[in-house]
DNA sequence: GCTGGTACATACCAATCGGTACAGGCGCGC
DNA sequence: GCGCGCCTGTACCGATTGGTATGTACCAGC
């Protein structure tokens, strides 16, 4: 009957949480099939190329994730209600700190090289998206990209020293100061201030 | 002939940086004993206490030399010198971007929990530092405490971006714009009581 | 010259690593 | 029914893991 329709969208969350947990190097295959429910067996099948397969899996899903809810919305949306957008969606994805960016872990040790076009490409098109946006809502361009750099490198920064003070105030008082030192300009004249509520 | 009287103290940088390397659980005996050119004999002599100790002794060695350098200038110095400092420690000790933080490495993932309150202590203290010097410039205590946690924040935030996108500039341009956005009051004999430091 | 602690290499250990082989169990088309 | 093919558990593989035991070269004090 209700068959436990193992499918393998169905694994990669799990996948992803373990990597998160403990790093590429620290996802022993013991700890990933405890985790998951899953044999060597399932794993294999579902990844045949095996750890490496997994993680790029899992990097693939993730960017993903963030180019629906994040990246295009900054690209193409109307751009206050978008960055608005993209400070909710990252609260809500990093669980207000308690959760690590896996790309950005990824980033610092060894496991840099073998996934390093999309850890790079990842990042690269976060900042290119804010800085989009923010040059939409009357930002000057240079001054944009400093600002978008600024606000994703934040995020990152927030998540480590959350993490490393076990508090995760430090990631949501972060986030509010990031927001703010966005500098949006005023948006006088149009009456479209009332639409969204802009966090 | 050329004897190699080697000390603990020799070993540790050598070490230190395989761990910034790999990370914890990346960081086999095996790249050990071929980066330091220590076998597993000298290698369990100096550190009895195995992998964990070897790490317990490099994040003290980390602290200490951050404490010596950069937070005890921050906590008794004179404040803009000193803030002056930590910027320019900063960006010789990280290499301008090219290595990156290993408590912060630590942090990330599952090795935290091990050394839980180094890395707490560690971060802990360079905020603390570094409001403590910004009040004494004059900056307003919660304001202080504020941009203490953003600017350390931002330094570990740019580490992972520089390594991230492998462009050292990220880095050079992050310690650029954190130094900037701290909100010293101008020092002139008689101070402009102008309430944002901008540059 | 003996002795004892220090510094180091080597061989070895059980456990675990990532990965493979294989024998089914199971649901679905027939 | 029956068989085929997608899942999955298990046994197993060689290599490597962190760690230990043993042996030895070296120097200092006596």
């Amino acid at each position: 009957m209700t068959r436990t329709v193992f499918e393998k969208a169905d694994v990669v969350p799990l996948l992803a949480e373990v990597f998160r947990e403990f790093g590429y190097e620290g996802a022993t295959l013991n700890r990933i099939t405890e985790r998951t429910g899953l044999g060597k067996g399932s794993l294999y099948h579902f990844f045949p190329g095996g750890k490496e397969e997994m993680a790029a899996t899992i990097l693939a899903e993730v960017d993903d994730w963030f180019v629906r809810n994040v990246y295009a919305p900054l690209e193409s949306g109307e751009p206050r209600a978008a960055i608005a957008r993209m400070w909710k969606e990252v609260d809500a994805y990093f669980r207000s700190g308690r959760r690590i960016c896996l790309v950005g872990a990824f980033a610092l040790d060894a496991t840099r090289d073998k996934f390093a076009a999309a850890i790079r490409v990842y990042f690269a098109r976060w900042v290119a998206a804010l800085a989009s946006a923010l040059r939409r809502a009357g930002v000057a361009p240079d001054k944009a990209a400093a600002e978008a750099e600024a606000a994703v490198l934040g995020i990152q920064g927030a998540l480590v020293l959350a993490r490393a003070l076990n508090d995760e105030k430090v990631f949501t008082r972060a986030l509010t100061r990031l927001a703010r030192d966005l500098s949006l300009p005023k948006r006088s004249p149009s009456s479209r201030s009332t639409k969204k509520g802009t966090l």
